[in-house]
DNA sequence: ATTATACAACTTGTATACTAGAATTCAATT
DNA sequence: AATTGAATTCTAGTATACAAGTTGTATAAT
């Protein structure tokens, strides 16, 4: 477990919930290893309560797996629950790109642009995790600009399907491409092009859909 | 509250989380009205541990209002938040309905004639429940054929923000005109006439949308 | 009368003790 | 030696005790 600092005024809860999925994505917790409530409590300083309710929330998209009475475990990674993952992000930030094109205010357009510039700074740091939070950033604000924010928070627990997957990915997708990426849906939400907007975000979320043979031929022992 | 019968093998956890959904969505514990964990639980028979993971995955998607140290309520129908859950709805059912028509098979068929026959049994069991659950059954079986079961798990609980305007707008939307949009869409999806079945279920979710400025005049009080 | 302070009665957050069930281990018995 | 069975040791589920924070009220001081 690679703990993470606890920030002011944040729960135990909080904090485990947010140290554990950290630890998931980043395959700390490998798929399939076993865990347990003491164990990770103890890790953490804390008690099991809280850790428990952390577990049981992940629980709920199949990110872990709690045998009643038996044991928790991190999952093998399951394509068809990373497909059902995909499936779900690539539907509503399509539409949520579609909505941008209206909805977005010269101020939303600054900020997206800002935060592209930061990208492009942290463009070779693969493991400090600043470029993905630039990243999930980006795409927070696409929904917070079309007034879906709710819709975006609760995909994030089902996204880990993905999201670890993209860090297995992490030398074969190359970030100038995402970058770029971003750059053109930006602009095309400036021209009030919904169709481009939408067309290019399906292309955008598909780069990680290209290796997934690939990934299992590298780390077998991760899949189901 | 309005008490369930704890079903076999439900944990103590799982029945509160059911109980507490019910009398949400039934207006029982109303808009507005504030609730404690203790309280909750003695009702209930449980300590405050299960009832307390009950109102956490509810206080995910705002369906429950968790203010740390101070008090816990059932918030106001926010008509911003309603509006997210349909939003979220609409576009996945109506993709799902689309991959329907590639997927489901004549058994698949049959099963969703057979809830829609039991769905005219029960047409006029307002407040039983009974005409709603095969309501709801019909729906995750859409999403099972579409091999889409944990897409439809994550959004129950979002839903309840649509839900309970549902349940308030009871008496004004038919269930046969419910029926017979069902009907069409099976039609539909066995001609395997995809845009027509995206259409009929965009339509058939619409329904429920007409009145909110009528809701809000029968029930002020149960408004932001 | 008004303001300030202290206290009582709530709330949720956390830690811990206890219960129940499953797996494993090791010893006794066949 | 193989098998059964009891004891140990895991696990998760639940109950409860306690900590910490907020609100409202009552009392005291101005």
């Amino acid at each position: 477990m690679k703990l993470l600092e606890r920030l002011p005024r944040e729960s135990g809860g909080e904090y485990a919930l947010r140290t554990i999925k950290e630890n998931i994505v980043s395959l700390e917790l490998a798929p399939g290893s076993q865990i347990s409530e003491n164990e990770l409590a103890s890790e953490m300083g804390l008690s099991r309560t809280p850790v428990r309710e952390a577990l049981i929330e992940l629980s709920k998209v199949k990110i872990v797996d709690i045998q009643p009475q038996k044991k928790s475990t991190i999952p093998l990674i399951d394509y068809d629950m990373v497909e059902e993952s995909r499936f779900m992000r690539s539907l509503l930030e399509c539409a949520v790109a579609e909505l941008d094109c209206q909805m977005a205010c010269p101020e939303d357009l600054e900020r997206l642009s800002e935060n592209i510039r930061l990208q492009n700074l942290y463009l070779d740091e693969f493991y400090s995790g600043q470029f993905v939070t630039l990243d999930n950033q980006f795409h927070g604000m696409l929904f917070d600009i079309a007034k879906k924010s709710q819709v975006y928070a609760l995909i994030q627990n089902i996204s880990i399907h993905f999201d670890r997957v993209r860090t297995m990915a992490l030398s074969s997708v190359k970030n100038t491409k995402i970058v770029q990426d971003h750059v053109d849906l930006v602009d095309a939400i400036r021209r009030k092009d919904a169709k481009a907007a939408q067309e290019l975000m399906e292309k955008h979320l598909n780069r990680y859909d290209i290796d997934a043979a690939a990934l299992r031929a590298v780390y077998p022992q991760y899949f189901k």
